[in-house]
DNA sequence: CATTATTCCTACTGTATTGGTGGTATATTA
DNA sequence: TAATATACCACCAATACAGTAGGAATAATG
């Protein structure tokens, strides 16, 4: 169930950006050196948040990333979704003709329903939320 | 996010268990013929639910593996419990000391609230529940 | 136009996990 | 004691993960 270290990194990288909306672009460099993350690997996370339709990049000098959209109308669980490659816990839940029986599975019931709780809560928090709660503690909060 | 091919076993395993409940010990050998799972890897993996307490085992002739309790006092819960060693996204929600911030870490509980809903989907369900829904299928209808 | 800052791309590496196999020891029963 | 079945232990191949490395492409600046 651990979720990929990319996935730990690629949320708070996002949410460096969502603080810094507004403010021009921010770079890799800078995002690792406050997070602790190595930049080099921040580089290959940050282009699937990009791939994804999360961020945009702006090349050359003063260039770096900003996001594509405005913080509220961004979900966790695209982000998730473009760290993870999905939000599935079985394959099958997705796609039924990997198994015969998916229809009347009571497993893939249960990992279906698990997957949705999951999507659920993912779904109802935005980028917006984390930068309005880590306000209130004032500092960079989100390291894990 | 996808769960471990062990978990999904696991479960598949511990169903049909509970499917023989009050029928005397069930044979690995005969779970994996049924389930289409080889015998060697799920000695491996019913092992795993024995160390959970999920069940017992009976050594020699005429023996094999029962549930340990009644499938009715058996949450999905434990048993992913047993086969994952934690029900956990993220280590630092579980141990907050491995780092200096999670007390007010912002993705920390991002985390916390996908894991927890996680948990709640499968505390609310028990084995009992499962063979009451295969029941309606009447066939062994929880394959993945 | 040269320099500098930055993203972009691709390949490599060590480690851990996953999924699975094989063999032997041990306990139980008939 | 022979047959059955679990328990235990070691091994193996494939894959994913986390990180490193080097350089090419691109844009801004002086």
């Amino acid at each position: 169930m651990k979720l990929a270290t990319r996935t730990r990194y690629g949320l708070r990288a996002a949410i460096e950006l969502a603080k810094n909306y507004g403010n021009g672009p921010l770079q890799i460099k800078l995002i690792g050196k406050n997070q602790g993350i190595s930049v080099k690997y921040l580089e290959q996370i940050i282009a699937m948040l990009k791939n994804g339709g999360i961020v945009r990049s702006l090349r050359g000098a003063r260039g770096g990333y900003v996001l594509a959209r405005e913080p509220e109308k961004i979900g966790l669980d695209e982000i998730v979704l473009a760290l993870e490659g999905s939000i599935s816990t079985v394959e099958c839940v997705e796609n039924e003709s990997l198994c015969a029986r998916a229809a009347d599975c009571v497993a893939r019931q249960v990992w279906t329903k698990v997957q949705d709780a999951m999507i659920d809560v993912l779904k109802s928090m935005t980028l917006k939320d984390m930068v309005d709660k880590a306000q209130n503690h004032n500092k960079l909060t989100y390291q894990i």
